[in-house]
DNA sequence: CTTTTCAGTGAACATCCGTACACCCATATA
DNA sequence: TATATGGGTGTACGGATGTTCACTGAAAAG
C-alpha cells in the first residue's frame, strides 16, 4: 500500500485518520459519548497509541472545531471578495452554509452539537468562531448599507442574523432531505424580513 | 418525618425525586452522560428500584422534557390572555422567558442541550413543542397584524422569532449573570427589528 | 384475617472504560 | 555504522456501567 512515507508524514496521516474516525463516531452521541477506545478501535490502532496524538478527548474536540470552521471561514471570506451589495452578501453567504452544511454534514452536526453540550473549552472555542463571523458581518453591513448606525446595532443585527443561521444549520441537520428546500426558503425569507427590519430601523422611535 | 402516605402516594414522590435528581446531574453533561447509577445513588435508592419508574434514561428525558414544557406553556398562556397588542405579546413574552430562565435555569439548560444533543425521541417531543408555541405566536401575529399574510409567511416570521429565542436562552445559559442585561437587551432590539421586518414585507418586492 | 400486589433490596454478571507500564523496532540523527 | 528518537504494541489494573434474578416486607385487596 503505502511506502516511502516520513515517520512525520506516517504521524500525520494517524492523526488525521483519528480525526475522520471521531467525526463519524460522534454523529451518534457526541463528543461526550465518544470514547478514546472506538475511536482506536476504527481507526486500526491500540487505545494507548491515541495519547501519541492527543492528550484528551477533549483536545481532540478543539481539533475538530479548527478543522470544521476552516473550510468554512475560506468560502465565507470568498462570498465577501466576490459580493458588492448587502443583498449579495447575504444571499450567497447562505446559498455557501447550505452548499457547505450538505457537503460536510458531519463537521455541521458537530459543531450545532458541541456548541451547546460540547465541553467547556470547545464550546468556547466555537463561540470565539461564531463571534468572528458575526463581527465580519456587522461590518460588512456597515460598509455596504448606507447608514450611520452604532456599531452596537451593527453588532445587534449581524447577531440576529448568525443566531438564525445557525438555527437553519439545526433545522437542516435533523429534518429528512425532503424538507430541505423548504427550510432554505423560510431562511431566505427570514434574513430578507430581518434586512428589511434593518432598513426601517432608525426610523421608528424607539 | 413523613407519614401517613399511601403506597401511590410514595411511590410518586420517589417518581419526582428521581426527576429532580437527574436535572440537576444532567446539568453537567447532559442526558448522554447522565448514569442511571449515579440518579439511583442521588435519591437514595438501589439502581435496579430506577427500573419500577422509569424503562430507560431516554422515557426518563422524556418526561423531563414534559416537565420542563409545562410551566412555560401556561406563563405563556397568562401573557396571551393579558396582551392586547402585538408589541405587548414580544414585551411580555420576553420578560417570561428571562424569568423562567433565571428561576428554572436547570430546565431550560436540559432544553436547550436535548434539543440537538439528546436521544432522538426526546428530540423529537421538544421539537413538537417548540413548534406549538411557534403555531400560536403565528396566530397571533395573525389576530393582532393588521395584515393579509398567508399562514406561510406568519409561520416563517415565527420560527424566526423562536429560534431567536432559544437563542438567547442558550446564550443566558452560558454567560457570566454580568452579561444578561445585555443579552436581554439585544433580544428585544432583535425581536424589535423583526417586528419592523414584519410591518414592511409584504410591501416589499420578491 | 388471608392473600395479593409491588416498590425497593442486594448480590452477581459481563462489558466497557481510561490509563499506567514495559517493550519493540523502523526511522532519523550523529 | 552506532545511537537516539518516538509511533505503535500488549498486558494488566481498578472502577463504573446496565441489567439479571430471586428476595422482602409493608400496604392494598379479598
Amino acid at each position: 500500500m503505502s511506502e516511502e512515507l516520513s515517520r512525520q508524514e506516517r504521524k500525520e496521516r494517524t492523526r488525521q485518520a483519528i480525526l475522520d474516525a471521531a467525526l463519524e463516531l460522534s454523529r451518534e452521541g457526541g463528543l461526550s459519548t465518544l470514547s478514546l477506545r472506538s475511536v482506536a478501535k476504527r481507526v486500526g490502532i491500540v487505545p494507548t497509541a491515541f495519547y501519541r496524538h492527543f492528550a484528551s478527548v477533549e483536545e481532540l474536540g478543539l481539533a475538530l472545531t479548527e478543522q470544521s470552521f476552516g473550510a468554512l471561514r475560506e468560502m465565507l471570506r470568498e462570498v465577501r471578495r466576490d459580493s458588492r451589495d448587502i443583498e449579495g452578501v447575504i444571499e450567497n453567504s447562505v446559498k455557501t452554509l447550505v452548499k457547505n452544511v450538505k457537503e460536510r454534514q458531519d463537521h455541521f452536526t458537530f459543531v450545532a452539537r458541541e456548541m451547546i453540550a460540547g465541553p467547556t473549552l470547545v464550546r468556547e472555542a466555537i463561540g470565539r468562531e461564531l463571534e468572528l463571523i458575526e463581527l465580519e458581518l456587522a461590518m460588512d453591513i456597515g460598509r455596504l448599507v448606507p447608514t450611520q448606525w452604532s456599531n452596537d446595532d451593527l453588532r445587534t443585527v449581524a447577531s440576529l442574523m448568525v443566531t438564525a443561521m445557525t438555527g437553519v444549520v439545526q433545522s437542516l441537520i435533523n429534518s429528512p432531505a425532503t424538507a430541505e428546500d423548504a427550510i432554505v426558503r423560510r431562511a431566505e425569507s427570514q434574513l430578507q424580513m430581518v434586512v428589511i427590519g434593518v432598513a426601517n430601523w432608525k426610523s421608528q422611535d424607539r
